[in-house]
DNA sequence: CTCCACTGGGTACGTTGTACGCGGTTGCGG
DNA sequence: CCGCAACCGCGTACAACGTACCCAGTGGAG
C-alpha cells in the first residue's frame, strides 16, 4: 500500500491475482523456502501477536531469511496475507459433507469456523477474506453449499448460506473484539475490566441508558457460556433454515445428533 | 501504532477511552477547529477514496489545519477511527423506535443498517466498532434492545439481536467486498471482471467445482435484486425471531405494513 | 563448457503515525 | 491592571513500515 504510486508492478499485472501465479517457475536455482513456509510462519506470529505484528521483517526473522527474499515468493504483503487466510480456511474439516444429515453437517462447519476464528482472531481484520476465492475457500464452498444443493435453488441456497455465515460471522466477531481489545492494551483481563469501570460506571450512574444498565447488572450473574449462546442461536438459525426446505429433507431425528441434550432457551430465570 | 514503543502517552492513560476525555478543556485560547469537524472531514475522505487514504496528513489539509493539530483534538488516529464509526451509527435512524410493531421497527433497522454500509463501505474494516460504546451507539442499543425488551429476557434478547445483527453485517460484507475489491484495483467493473475471467475459467474447465460452476453459470442469467436478496433472508431472521417470542406478542398483521407486496421466496425458476 | 534465468539479500526511498518543542493567545488570580 | 499557567496551532524529527532496485552467486539447458 506505501509507495506504490498509482500504477503496479508488472509482476501484479502479469497474473490475475495470487492463485494464477504459479509458486515454481522452475530454470535457476532451488529454493531454499516455500510459501507455504513462509504462510506458516506468518500465521504463527500473527496468532502470537497480532496481525499488525507480522510484519515482512518479523516474517523472514522468523522463517530466517532476509526480508526480501520474501518477495521472491510472494508479491506483496496483502497477497501473502490472501494465502494466510486460505490456509485457515484448510483448518476446517469438512470431508464427507453432504453426508445426508443437513443439520449435523452445518453444524459441524458453523463449529468449525467458530473454533477456528477464536484460534486466529486476526482472521476479523481481514476484510477481502470472501471473494478472494483460494483452493481451501472453494472447498468450503463445493462442501457447504453441496449440503443443500439437492434441496433448493442455488439463489435460495446462496442467501440461506448469507443468513448462516453471517450469524456465524457476527457473533464470534463480537466474541473476539472485547477479547482482541484487551490484548491490544497488553493489560489483563481484570485490570481491563477495572480500568473501563469509571466509564460504565458513569452511563449506568447518568440514568439515561436503561437498557445498557440491565445488560451490564445482569452481567454479574452468571450468564450462559458463550459456547450454549452460539448453540443456542444456531439452533434458532437452523430451524429457520429447516422452515426454507421441502418436507423431502427432513433430517434423521433429533436423537440421532449424537446425544446432545436438547438446548433450552437462555434466560432460565425469565 | 507506529513508534510507540511499548508505553503508552500519558493522555492515553490518563483517560479510560475517548468518550471519557472532554473535548473542550476550558482555560485557554479558543480552537479553531473541533472534533466534529475534523471526524466529518475524515469521514468524507474515508467515503471518496476509502479509509487507507483518511490519513492524519490528509485529514488536517482537508479541515485545513496543520497535521499535528488534529492531535489537540484526538489522542490517536485509532481513537478518531472510533469516533468516526460512532458517528457513522447516528446515521440510522430508531427515533421513537419500540414503536408496537417489533418487526416493522427491526426492519426498518435493518434497512438502515445496511444503507448506511453501503454509503460507508469502509466501516468493513474496522473491527472494533461493537465495544466501543460510544454515544450514537449506546442510543441504538437502547432503541434495538428495547423492541423486545418486554418479551423476552435479556440473554434471550441479546441471542436474538446477535442473530439479526450477524445476519445484517454478514450479508452486507459480502455485498461490500467485491465492489471494494474493484475500488481499490481502480479498474472499472468490466474491467475487472474481464481481467479475473482467466481465473475462474480455469476453475470451471477444472471440472473439480461443480458447485461454484453452478454458481457462476446462473450468475448469467438475472438474480434477485440484492435489495430482494436481502429482504428474502432478513424476513426468514424475522420468521426465527418470532418462533421465539410468546405468542402475546403478535406483530399487527403484515397488510398493516405499508402494502409492501409479500416476499416471494428467491429462485422462482426452482 | 557457456549462458542466463533464477536465487538470497543489502541498501535506500517514500509514506506513515506521532513525540517533542516552539512561539503566540487566552482566561483567571492577584 | 498585570502576570502566568494553560492552552492553541503547527514545524520538525524520528522510527517503523512496505517495497523498488541492485548485486553477486548458482545451477540446469544448450
Amino acid at each position: 500500500m506505501y509507495a506504490t504510486g498509482e500504477g503496479e508492478t508488472v509482476a501484479d499485472a502479469e497474473y490475475v491475482n495470487i492463485w494464477m501465479r504459479p509458486e515454481r517457475p522452475a530454470r535457476g536455482p532451488k529454493p531454499v523456502y516455500s510459501r507455504a513456509q513462509i504462510t506458516e510462519a506468518a500465521v504463527r506470529i500473527a496468532d502470537a501477536e497480532g496481525l499488525e505484528a507480522a510484519t515482512m521483517r518479523r516474517i523472514a526473522a522468523e522463517v530466517g531469511a532476509g526480508t526480501m527474499s520474501l518477495y521472491r515468493y510472494v508479491p506483496s504483503r496483502d497477497n501473502l496475507v490472501e494465502l494466510m487466510a486460505d490456509r485457515l480456511m484448510g483448518e476446517i474439516d469438512v470431508t464427507g459433507m453432504p453426508s445426508g444429515d443437513w443439520r449435523a453437517d452445518l453444524t459441524r462447519y458453523a463449529d468449525g469456523l467458530r473454533a477456528m476464528w477464536l484460534r486466529h482472531p486476526w482472521i476479523a481484520t481481514v476484510q477481502r477474506s470472501l471473494p478472494s476465492f483460494g483452493p481451501n475457500q472453494l472447498l468450503l464452498i463445493e462442501a457447504l453449499m453441496g449440503v443443500l444443493d439437492a434441496f433448493v435453488s442455488i439463489d435460495e441456497n446462496l442467501g440461506l448460506m448469507a443468513m448462516l455465515h453471517g450469524y456465524i460471522e457476527g457473533t464470534v466477531r463480537e466474541e473476539i473484539s472485547s477479547a482482541e481489545e484487551i490484548r491490544r492494551s497488553g493489560l489483563s483481563e481484570s485490570e481491563w475490566m477495572a480500568r473501563s469501570y469509571p466509564y460504565v460506571d458513569r452511563l449506568v450512574k447518568s440514568g439515561e441508558y436503561p437498557i445498557f444498565t440491565k445488560i451490564v447488572m445482569e452481567a454479574r450473574q452468571p450468564h450462559l457460556s458463550r459456547d450454549d449462546q452460539f448453540r443456542y442461536g444456531l439452533q434458532r438459525v437452523l430451524d429457520c433454515i429447516a422452515a426454507a426446505l421441502p418436507s423431502t429433507a427432513e433430517s434423521p431425528m433429533p436423537a440421532h445428533r449424537e446425544g446432545r441434550e436438547e438446548q433450552d432457551g437462555p434466560g432460565a430465570g425469565s
